[in-house]
DNA sequence: CTACGATGAGAACAAATCGAGAACATCATG
DNA sequence: CATGATGTTCTCGATTTGTTCTCATCGTAG
């Protein structure tokens, strides 16, 4: 029978699984959870072993493997739980999809850049917010592009395309001047399919 | 099983293809990781090897391929060029890491709201949005929380706690006014520690 | 009170890991 | 062919990590 402590120490190795994809080191589960000994942390280990909660490979570092409700691919999804500022308590439109970031944003020919200044910033792209850039050398009216102006400098900029064969390039900030150049000076290497932003 | 040291190298690996297109050398690749012994390096990279996760091409110069995921934890990553707007051709920019967006959202106890309304749009959320909450009852001065208002109504906004106990809410959006509420009637569900969009 | 189990600390040991570097092999190049 | 760069294989020693102990403390059932 796990005692308290022996489910203490469950629920932080499968905590860090699940957020790792590999399990804790004895050291680390002794720091979490305030046990000195590499000594003690193994002997509560071994008592969840025989519980068949967890099996120990022997020797090797990171050997603890949860058994039982085997949840083998760590989840990069989050529930998504409905709509806020409708109007109506949380828990009332709660038990819908869920959200997977892996769909979301992860693909082949992306990258992440982190935006400087405030060029973009009615647009909702603040400083310091990350964008998501598909790599791309063409793009249509009205889409977010990383252009390259004269080979020199890279901006981020709202794209349109004029009928005389220029193109103007908007900032969404109205203390800025939208930028019309010769289609010749501007080379756009990626239009902004998504953005985020950490709060931390 | 891969190692620490396994993953670090990699990590490198995955972020230095994405970025170039072809491997590194096994000197570049200990550099980055501070390994002054290619035989050291080249260890790690067969350790890589019986995981799956890479194959090396013997005697080939760059020879590391990576190889397809195994069903261990799927790359949710991706290469951090560097920053835009800085004025510099985004080539010349270009950084070391990548970012994972596993780290930077995925959690336990936190969950997606999409955002309606323009009520924080000054803060660079707008309508559609997404934000990711991690569940809380608590939260600071100054945290955007989700709030629920007599247990009716949930919004998004700005916390401020007063003096007298009571709190505001303050909305990013100067045409609608803060909200000063007695902390009875204001249950914090959640405080958002993320937000991102998708243009598409 | 005593006996017992749970818990923690820490020592001592074993196994695995890691980095350095030497020596050799292979490849590309002139 | 000579040379230099790169990958490969190996051994040595130091460090890290897991394992197995003993000892001490605490609380509780009997």
């Amino acid at each position: 029978m796990a005692t308290d402590r022996d489910r203490e120490i469950y629920d932080f190795v499968r905590a860090y699984v699940a957020r790792h994809g590999y399990a804790p080191k004895l050291r680390e589960i002794g720091q979490a959870t305030g046990i000195r000994s590499r000594g003690t942390v193994h002997r509560h280990l071994r008592a969840l072993e025989s519980e068949g909660l967890l099996a120990i490979e022997p020797d090797v570092a990171r050997g603890t493997r949860l058994k039982g409700r085997t949840s083998a691919a760590p989840s990069y999804a989050l529930p998504l739980l409905g709509r806020i500022a409708a109007g109506q308590p949380i828990e009332a439109i709660e038990g819908q999809d869920e959200i997977d970031l892996s769909e979301f944003f992860v693909n082949r020919n992306r990258f992440v850049l982190k935006v400087q200044g405030d060029s973009m910033i009615e647009d909702g792209i603040l400083d310091g917010d990350m964008v998501v850039v598909e790599k791309r050398e063409t793009a249509d009216n009205g889409e977010i592009v990383v252009a390259l102006i004269d080979g020199l400098e890279a901006t981020l900029k709202r794209l349109q395309k004029n009928r005389d064969g220029s193109v103007t390039l908007h900032p969404a900030n109205s203390r800025l001047s939208p930028l019309r150049l010769s289609a010749a000076r501007v080379r756009v290497q990626g239009v902004v399919v998504g953005q985020f932003r950490s709060y931390r």
